[in-house]
DNA sequence: TACCCGCGCCAC
DNA sequence: AAACGTGGCGCGGGTA
């Protein structure tokens, strides 16, 4: 069952049964007669309801029983967390525009749901990608569906305190006619591609889901120890626009090495002349630069940057805004890269220095589970390319030896860096020079890559295993090459043509496999998701083991004590799903690390 | 005052 | 070892 949700102008909030090929479903029972809306004009135009409306009076009434009958309710927002958490007994899969504005509503509830499909970001997959290209959801003009959402809108919300913002222009997006038309587009692709699609599709919702639990639950965060840290590293807490002690005794380590009074290193352009002025061959102030230097300066300059991150970054300032009632909340953008990796939004998420996670500490009773997908891209590059050797290679749990072992490369570092260069697109340096070795030992998985790149130079798509495609350059790039291969070319214009055909040729390159590692690491959470909701049976998700922090190939679980073993193999056996589910019977391991700890600096 | 951009560094 | 993919973010220093 699928059912619609959808926000009425005027705030009621309508829940329609918008049918498919599953069992179908009892529907609720009558209500009361509509009272008259005194907070705004009825629904014009669109059907109510069985389910009848209530005075917005704040206090929600029970939904009433489930009786024959198509699903198609009207309800209050208050009416609404309880109404799902009674259509949630029926598995239904909840239609709506956006997980990140109704979903964090209802956990507020204590109300989780299963299933969704997110359709703003299944309409972004849709409209992009190759295998739904003759689609009328694809020919359509840009509309409501294409534009991101406004994330102040929802903190608006969050602020106000109402459940739901009656301000935010949901009005344009009608869910009922946006869900029929992603069907058709997925109807209209081919067996192969309607599979890839909805595993996508279906990974992509649960994301979402994910992410509105994650930011929910938050992840354990200790602002004593993290002060304490600081303390230890930077000195006690400073007055505002003041550098700590220990920052300071740095700072002037620093002053004395270049022999000057006055030295204000957070600005560039500054230090660059103070170093240039002491003689120092420099031409600029990045670390891996200075490094390459001996002079008595570097060694202090390169500890009083490392303190200074520290203290910008994750620094008091940071704890005061996102440390709140022992919990780090980022918000997490599921979808947020082009190659669907997520992104974050907010406190740095994606970030998290391993020097501050010592202070990321489960309750007491509680432990971590964090898990790690070993090589995660490689990997996907022996499962896309089908090369045997590389298979071979990956047999173990770490693939890199694994290359040291079939003889491709003559140390693990080597491998590591290798590999990473190929997936990259790097041609010069150790990664380049380390290449045509490489190439010998697992021509197809090489062959692979190299292809995603000939494709993006000539600026044309290429697409992950379940279908996300990546973008088509912009008409600069395209009138570039175009002028570049014309006769009255100049060379530079020809060389500039080059290097950006180049460029893009490493971005798709590295978009079907980093894409193809996304679309692996959802199945992974998401098939782990269900596992500890069945887990957690009727307890609801903070009262049971969930996932807290997600981090491209790595994800963290927070679960009582007695239930660490007993989750580590669910992540495990989640895993081995997701290999499955993507890629079939492919003789290519995913192997997974995992650590039952109390903090989540002992991992790794 | 509000933006914008380059720099530099953190994560994968 | 060093310039090769995806990002977020804080800062300095510029502009409207």
């Amino acid at each position: 069952m699928h059912l619609a949700v959808h926000q009425l102008p005027g705030g009621r909030i309508r829940i329609v049964d918008v049918g498919d090929d599953e069992p179908a479903v009892r529907p609720l029972a009558g209500t009361p007669a509509p009272a008259p809306d005194v907070s705004a004009p009825a629904p014009g135009g669109s059907k109510p309801v069985p389910g009848g409306s209530k005075p917005a009076s704040g206090v929600a009434e029970p939904v009433p029983e489930l009786v024959e009958g198509p699903i198609d309710l009207t309800l209050t927002p208050a009416e609404f967390p309880d109404a799902v958490r009674r259509l949630e007994q029926h598995s239904p899969r909840w239609v709506w525009d956006d997980s990140a504005t109704w979903y964090p509503k209802l956990l507020a509830a204590r109300v989780r749901v299963s299933r969704c499909v997110d359709l703003r970001l299944c309409h972004l997959i849709l409209r992009n990608s190759v295998l739904t290209a003759a689609s009328a959801l694809a020919a359509a003009p840009s509309g409501p569906w294409d534009e991101s959402i406004d994330p102040r809108i929802a903190q608006r919300a969050e602020v106000t305190g109402a459940l739901f913002d009656l301000d935010a222009p949901t009005g344009e997006r009608d869910p009922i006619a946006e869900f029929a038309l992603q069907r058709a587009a997925i109807a209209g692709a081919t067996p192969q591609g309607r599979s890839q699609l909805g595993l996508l599709l279906a990974a992509e919702s649960a994301g979402a889901l994910i992410a509105a639990e994650m930011t929910f639950a938050g992840l354990p965060w200790d602002a004593a120890v993290h002060d304490r840290l600081l303390e230890e590293i930077l000195g006690p807490k400073p007055a505002p626009g003041m550098r700590p002690a220990l920052l300071t005794a740095v700072l002037d380590e620093v002053k004395t090495a270049l022999g000057v009074d006055e030295l204000y290193p957070e600005s560039p352009g500054e230090l660059l002349k103070a170093l240039q002025r002491a003689g120092l061959p420099v031409t600029s102030t990045r670390s891996w630069e200075l490094k390459e230097i001996e002079h008595p300066v570097i060694a202090p300059l390169l500890r009083y940057k490392k303190l200074s991150r520290l203290m910008t970054a994750n620094g008091w300032n940071w704890v005061e805004t996102w440390v709140k009632d022992g919990r780090f909340r980022p918000t997490y953008v599921p979808g947020g890269v082009v190659t669907g990796r997520w992104a974050s939004d907010g406190g740095g998420a994606l970030q998290l220095p391993h020097q501050i996670r010592r202070a990321v500490i489960a309750d007491p009773g509680w432990m971590f589970v964090v898990a790690d997908a070993a090589q995660l891209e490689p990997r996907i590059l022996t499962a896309m390319s089908g090369d045997r050797r590389m298979a071979d290679a990956g047999r173990g749990v770490d693939l890199y030896q694994g290359m040291v072992d079939v003889g491709a490369v003559d140390t693990r570092p080597h491998a590591k860096i290798a590999m990473l260069g190929a997936m990259y697109g790097a041609t010069t340096g150790e990664s380049g020079r380390l290449l045509p070795r490489l190439t010998r030992t697992f021509p197809h998985a090489i062959q692979f890559v190299e292809d995603a790149a000939r494709v993006g130079e000539r600026g044309e798509r290429v697409h992950t295993r379940l279908g996300r495609t990546s973008p088509v350059p912009g008409d600069a790039w395209h009138e570039l090459q175009s002028v570049a291969s014309t006769e009255s070319a100049t060379e530079a214009i020809t060389r500039r043509a080059r290097t950006e055909a180049r460029s893009w040729g490493r971005f798709t390159r590295n978009f079907v496999v980093q894409g193809t590692a996304a679309e692996w690491a959802l199945c992974w959470m998401a098939g782990l998701r269900t596992r500890l909701q069945t887990l957690a049976g009727d307890a609801f998700l903070t009262d049971s083991a969930h996932l807290v922090f997600f981090l491209h190939d790595e994800i963290v679980v927070h679960c009582p004590t007695a239930q660490a073993e007993e989750v580590a193999a669910l992540v495990r056996a989640s895993a081995a799903e997701a290999g499955r589910l993507i890629f079939g019977a492919a003789p290519v391991d995913f192997p997974v690390t995992t650590a039952i700890v109390r903090t989540y600096a002992e991992a790794k």
